[in-house]
RNA sequence: GCGCCCGUAGUCCAGUGGAUAAGACGUCAGCCUCCGAAGCUGAAAAUCGCUGGUUCGAUUCCAGCCGGGCGUACCA
């Protein structure tokens, strides 16, 4: 048995994180050792254990599983094994000791550690002093990956289901970040293929229709009113020049103009929604260089690629999809999945170990031939990873609206935002697992009341600077921000270190959050933050006649109100001084 | 048929191997001369879809079934 050694220093007064778990961990191998060699316990293996922190206070702090996970190994009761290392424990000497106020064994075999009050008080001074950097952590060494989110096709305006893939991407994105990843957010325009064919041919024939044309519009063209919008601008801009020209002419400028305005939009639409890419990338952009055809040609040589029917074959079957599929048709127009195998390699030779890409569960079944193309180019399959969103029931008054982009009845990202605000609309698409469908019904988003959940943590960070305003009124601090904090060990009371608690749990739920790639981690956390907070606020004065008890709690209220700006900035959220 | 996701209180959902299944909406009963009541306290409400299996231990993992959503194109 080798356990590590135990740390020399004290954690209190020190930079270093506080990590009560590794601590705790090493006491109890110590303390099996010592068991070991005082021959209590028959056998030094150490088998997979758990340090974990239970449900109920009452059963302390953090817990151990190893009685119980040790049973087989030292042919004991679980009990026993538990009891032994207690004794242990007791007989030895380490600083942690000052932290743990007791130790018992509890239900099946789980050995509890209760830790002291001043364990925890110096995780207000850290948060004080890291400040926006509270939280982070170094878990993805800096690996780079991407994020490629919302990728609609620039052929109308954003809808519901893309707020939800938005706001996802959007957070996993910062989230990896801030958990060490190098992470790039990207949007991928496919500005090429049929449909941006038919955008064209839409917009030409309204246009034509302006110029007193008769007009048969086919029922694969984008109706909605947009599309005459778009018609509209092209006269301003061009004069009839584009009304004039023959068929095969016309179409593709109109297309490319459109195409171009309704990017312009989609644009917009996401900056109001607070998404910002750090790149967009160009379908077109993958022909123009050749890549498609390269990719093509060397997967022809190593026969990946084969001929039938006219047509090109990728053999993704080789590498579990149900069916070969067709990269070339035998009109010899390449398909989206072409061009789709050429990116997704191309996002490997940028320098990206991981790609996320985040999808409508209605493309569920592209996973596997992506993946395919992903291993076919020499790739792990790991290295690809797919975030299925589950798609949005949009409802009014618990009715489904119908929605289509082709007969042109939706409702858009943007009239959302304008009418439920892009928090209110942010928080709402992460509040739950993407695993799930979410029901957004637009007239319960629209209350602007106390029903809708952001207002419930906003309002923990608006209260709070409401206090600390009335205290730099009082005199009682300097300013509204401050990075150290006095007095801290007069925080006793159960909800306060009930608050620090959750406080110094931030930390882990990013990593939990960025492991699992699931933002509602962190939606969820911070409810629970905030209604802590508000029951503390309830019960305790912060500022009182005792002016320094009051500066402790002032410091801890700052406490909470940071971690619930740095919360809510990995959703997209703001945090507002007032409401 | 096959594939993916989901089935937890009246409703919406969290929890993915452990000890008393968390929260919200709704219902009921309370709390503002007091740092913001967009808040708080308390109560009632769940055989964790069903049946087997693995395990010392399953809401959690596996298999089968039932129910719901979404796919299943030489569309994207």
């Amino acid at each position: 048995m080798t356990p590590p050694d135990l740390p020399r220093k004290t954690p209190l007064n020190t930079r270093i994180k506080p990590d009560m778990k590794t601590k705790i961990k090493n006491i109890v191998f110590k303390a099996a050792q010592n068991a070991f060699e005082n021959g209590v316990l028959s056998s030094d293996q150490i088998p997979e254990m758990e340090i974990e922190q239970p449900k109920h206070i009452s059963q302390g702090d953090f817990s151990t599983n190893f009685a119980m996970v040790s049973a087989g190994i030292q042919k004991m009761a679980p009990g026993k094994i538990a009891q032994a290392l207690i004794s242990s424990m007791e007989s030895m000497d380490y600083i942690e000791k000052d932290y743990i106020e007791k130790i018992e064994v509890a239900g099946p075999g789980f050995i509890n550690f209760f830790l002291s009050n001043k364990a925890w008080h110096p995780f207000v001074e850290q948060i004080l002093e890291q400040d926006t950097e509270f939280g982070a952590s170094t878990m993805g060494k800096g690996e780079k990956v991407q994020v490629e989110f919302v990728s609609a096709n620039p052929t109308g305006p954003l809808h519901v289901g893309h707020g939800r893939g938005a706001a996802v991407g959007d957070s996993v994105g910062n989230i990896l970040s801030f958990a060490g990843f190098d992470v790039q957010k990207e949007y991928y325009i496919n500005d090429s293929g049929r449909q941006i064919r038919t955008l064209g041919t839409s917009v030409w024939l309204r246009l034509r229709e302006m110029e007193g044309h008769g007009i048969s519009f086919p029922d694969d063209c984008y109706k909605g009113d947009y599309i005459k919008d778009l018609a509209e601008k092209i006269l301003d801009k061009e004069g009839k020049n584009f009304a004039t020209q023959d068929e095969e002419t016309a179409i593709p400028l109109c297309a490319r103009f459109a195409a171009q305005e309704i990017l312009g939009g989609i644009k917009d639409d996401l900056a109001g929604f607070g998404v910002i890419f750090d790149q967009w990338f160009s379908e077109q952009s993958l022909y123009d260089s050749g890549r498609v055809q390269n990719v093509i040609d060397e997967f022809k040589a190593k026969d990946l690629i084969y001929e039938a029917d006219g047509a090109l074959w990728f053999r993704t079957k080789d590498f579990g999809d149900e069916k070969n599929r067709v990269v070339v048709r035998n009109n010899g127009l390449t398909t989206y999945f072409a061009s789709d195998i050429a990116y997704h390699r191309e996002k490997y030779e940028r320098g990206f170990h991981r790609v996320i890409d985040v999808w409508g569960a209605d493309h569920h079944g592209y996973i596997k031939r992506i993946d395919a193309s992903v291993v076919a180019s020499g790739r792990k399959s790991e290295q690809f990873e797919v975030i299925l969103v589950q798609l949005v029931n949009l409802l009014r008054k618990g009715k489904p609206v119908q929605m289509s982009t082709r007969s042109g009845e939706f409702v858009t990202l943007k009239d959302i935002i304008d009418e439920v605000g892009k928090d209110a609309a942010r928080f709402m698409f992460l509040s739950r697992s993407y695993d799930s469908g979410l029901d957004f019904d637009l007239d319960l988003a629209k209350q602007k009341n106390s029903d809708n959940p952001v207002y419930y943590v906003q309002y923990v960070h608006a209260r709070i600077t409401g206090i600390l305003l009335k205290a730099m009124e009082q005199g009682l601090i300097e300013e509204i921000d401050f990075k150290t904090c006095e007095n801290l060990e007069l925080l006793t009371a159960t909800e306060e270190i009930g608050l620090i608690k959750i406080l110094a749990g931030f930390t882990e739920q990013v990593e939990k959050s960025a492991k699992t790639l699931h933002p509602h981690v962190i939606y969820t956390y911070l409810m629970s933050l905030a209604s802590a907070f508000h029951g503390y606020y309830n019960k305790h004065k912060v500022i009182t006649e005792d002016k320094e008890l009051s500066k402790a709690r002032l410091g801890l209220v700052l406490a909470v109100k940071k971690v619930i700006r740095n919360g809510l900035s990995l959703l997209g959220v703001t945090a507002p001084e007032r409401m």
